[in-house]
DNA sequence: AATATTTTTTAGTCAAGACTAAAAATTTAT
DNA sequence: ATAAATTTTTAGTCTTGACTAAAAAATATT
């Protein structure tokens, strides 16, 4: 069955709320990220329901069947793949290609999208550090932890974000923290659980907990 | 002003037909182009007026404006960019890529385009020999003969084709018929003004007027 | 337990872009 | 110059995916 890119979109939605909790997602959830009103969300849940790409009772919240993830999966593999190719072989800033990831993953072709993955190497992880689902939907296993659980004096590698909005990842850009630059907290402050954190071996610059958060680390 | 993809597909096409007339475009030929119904095509044909982009009196047919022109060129540019990507790069063939381009031709980012531009080297023809159109909207000037018209014992190279259906592309290809090959006729039959013709300097090959006059060449 | 607040659904509308059937205008043929 | 055929437009309808306002259900507070 051909899907719309509202439904795309309501999809991936459905599942990128359904990794960070176990409970059903409810319509305000679903709302605020595709940026509708909770009312033009109810219609769509049914209609999904409809189609047997969700679980949908009123008033209980949504799931995705199996059928519903296998789309979502398959709009994510394609998401994150040219978001690869963007910034690989297009040289955009990580910062500048989510929306344009956001037109690109609903393109329809298998082929393509096959072929894209192996002009780029198989990518394992996205230019944020998000995980690639390969063509049948598996996801690989990485398991991060966050910058602001990390104790001093312990060197890691930055993986990825938990966040990708523009102004986090210029911030970051602009405190040369990129994937795979090597960190190592030298100080955490109690007052206010800011941290001062060695980049590249380099003086020590001072991180919010909120950022610190937001930053997905690997221990070396 | 921002374009809808039917928008777009409809200005696209009625440039295409602008390109072999000087007349105006009747709304039934849009309609062909468009797989829609002709009165589907009077509501568009209103709409774009509206907005600016053609030129339409009611039983007069229709003609684009500059402005209107401008964003045809601009899509035709991009489908003309992302089908030399899919062939170069992804490794398709000629007869795969028109529906794939179908749909990254609406894909909105200037900077994208301008960079996959360059990432092909700045071509100027796509894979069936069309000009692809520059980011100031200039078509790179190519003149070419129709293999129908060419004289015995000359030699000339398959430049492009004057039709991309997916069933004419693969009969070219069978017939080793492709972007480059030296051909030379041999003989033209008068009786139904089909034709002989050497491919590479191989044994010739029988080849009807019909596939004769879409072959695009170049005398060399 | 009753009330207030928040969340979700329903009901009714709208715009885009398609359709069919019928009417009107244009073009072609006699 | 009429009549016939063709093309185009109008009128009315449908589907998708949005919206607002109001009603209903669920949750939180006293
Ligand atoms: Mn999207
Ligand atoms: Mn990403
Ligand atoms: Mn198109
Ligand atoms: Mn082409």
């Amino acid at each position: 069955m051909a899907t719309s890119f509202a439904e795309e979109n309501y999809l991936k939605i459905i599942y990128r709320l359904s990794e960070s909790t176990l409970e059903d997602i409810s319509t305000n959830a679903v709302a605020e990220l595709t940026q509708t009103k909770a009312a033009s969300v109810t219609d769509m849940l049914r209609k999904l329901a409809e189609k047997g790409w969700v679980n949908y009772q009123k008033y209980q919240g949504v799931r995705l069947t199996d059928e519903g993830e296998k789309i979502a999966l398959s709009v994510v593999r394609k998401h994150r793949l040219w978001e690869v190719f963007l910034v690989d072989k297009m040289g955009f800033n990580w910062d500048e290609v989510h929306e344009i990831a956001e037109q690109l993953e609903h393109i329809e072709s298998e082929a393509l999208i096959n072929k894209l993955d192996e002009f780029l190497d198989f990518p394992k992880t996205d230019p944020h550090g998000d995980p690639i689902p390969n063509k049948e939907g598996i996801l690989p296993e990485l398991s991060y932890m966050h910058l602001s659980d990390l104790k001093e004096n312990k060197a890691c590698v930055l993986m990825g974000v938990a966040k990708d909005s523009a102004v986090f990842l210029q911030l970051l850009t602009r405190l040369h923290l990129s994937l795979g630059a090597k960190l190592m907290v030298k100080e955490i402050n109690p007052f206010d659980r800011s941290i001062s954190v060695s980049i590249n071996d380099s003086e020590p610059v001072f991180i919010s907990h909120e950022v610190a958060k937001n930053i997905l680390i690997k221990i070396v």
